[in-house]
DNA sequence: ACAAAAGTGTTCGGGATACACCCATGC
DNA sequence: GCATGGGTGTATCCCGAACACTTTTGT
């Protein structure tokens, strides 16, 4: 192998509807307590840094054709030297100590068109409120953090919600989803007059159904993927 | 060497009072054209990814002490199989068909305080002005304007212009500096209310000398490094 | 009728923008 | 005295923030 000592780490996030969730996978148990990591793998030789996250996300997760990102490159060289670690990567890893370079990415999904099934190394795969995420393995803590700073200051600009709401959604779940991410209160009506000021939206004739109380209107985002 | 085929890469940059400038090193000739290239080298064990990029400069280049930040991660599988490249990957890498991954850095220096000079395999070091890049080897030039994007985001957060600066400068030098960077004009009265309300300058005694005008008085950057 | 969430306008303050002339110094 | 850049104030506009009640639907 070419690159042997590089890898991809990935923060996937997924909205609820109430809630920022993130994708942990639970490795393979070895005796020890339960070990929680985000997605990652190393790099094949003859696939780019991109490939090689949607591929890993794909072999963990079942996880296909998501927005990505890269968010940061993490190469101390004792990220992976932790003790608790050491069992794990002794059964994975040719060459255990070996410090490993990682490329974080991180990635965005509209939870109800996915169904996350665990394959590959991954015991299991589930997802966990963002503000309460467990001790994980390496320096996945920090990868943790640094993705959703990253996701937060793209959020700003506008560019990424969007891939988080399904196709049509209304406003209240607009404000929610940025309420999640941004852990801030919004106005409704400031809200409102500035994403259909700024023609984030466009507003669809189609009204929500299933609900006990007045529905809301459905919204499409406005810009090309 | 545990990790035989990463590297990091460094955008140098600096202003001289009118232009925005960027480090460029002159590959050792082997016969060929000219050979420019960013400053860059293989990672070497035991060090961080910060700690490489830090040595490569100080090789290449003699600059220590810069300001540093990650601005991206390059793994295409054929950033260093370009044909022009060859020569140079044959007589410097071990295995010079391998793909090589590349974080990518952005430095920023006060031109004043630094006189780069050319060693390791480096046969010249030479400031550019960034509007005015040549060809550069493998994939630097899209590094290059990475690293551009990344410190012109960097730069309307306020948070790195003053190290491009002299200690004490004038707010004429700094507008200057904030126009080459951003590649716009601003309104003489308009920039000087908001640096100075905003706190991000403090205005000294001292006055400017050695000019054939009016001097201006000097300001210095009023938050800490 | 009642519960639940949808939907809607106005006021106010602060920051960004646009704009032109006099001043101090060196030669 | 003249050339060169230094230095200064005001009016306007737009955007973001604060704030509360009525409407529509399902049960």
């Amino acid at each position: 192998m070419i690159n042997p000592n590089v890898s991809v780490d990935c923060v996937v996030f997924g909205f609820d509807g109430q809630r920022l969730n993130a994708l942990l996978i639970e490795q393979e148990d070895l005796g020890q307590d339960h070990r929680f990591a985000l997605p990652g793998d190393h790099l094949q030789d003859e696939e780019s840094l991109d490939e090689a996250a949607s591929r890993v996300l794909k072999e963990l997760t079942g996880l296909t054709g998501l927005y990505l990102r890269q968010c940061g490159a993490f190469g101390d060289p004792n990220r992976v030297s932790n003790t608790n670690d050491l069992p794990w990567l002794r059964t994975h890893r040719s060459n255990p100590e070996a410090r490993v370079i990682t490329i974080a990415y991180y990635a965005l999904v509209k939870m109800e068109d996915f169904n996350p099934s665990a394959s590959g190394f991954a015991k299991r795969v589930f997802w966990t409120d963002t503000y309460d995420i467990p001790a994980l393995a390496f320096d996945h803590n920090d990868i943790f953090k640094q993705a959703l700073d990253t996701l937060r200051k793209a959020l700003k600009d506008m560019q990424v919600g969007f891939k988080l709401l399904p196709e049509k959604f209304t406003l209240t779940q607009m404000q929610s989803m940025h309420e999640a991410i941004l852990r801030t209160a919004f106005d409704k009506r400031n809200f409102r007059k500035k994403v259909i000021n700024d023609n984030w939206v466009i507003p669809l004739e189609e009204k929500q159904t299933g609900v006990d109380h007045k529905p809301a209107r459905l919204y499409r985002w406005s810009k090309k993927d």
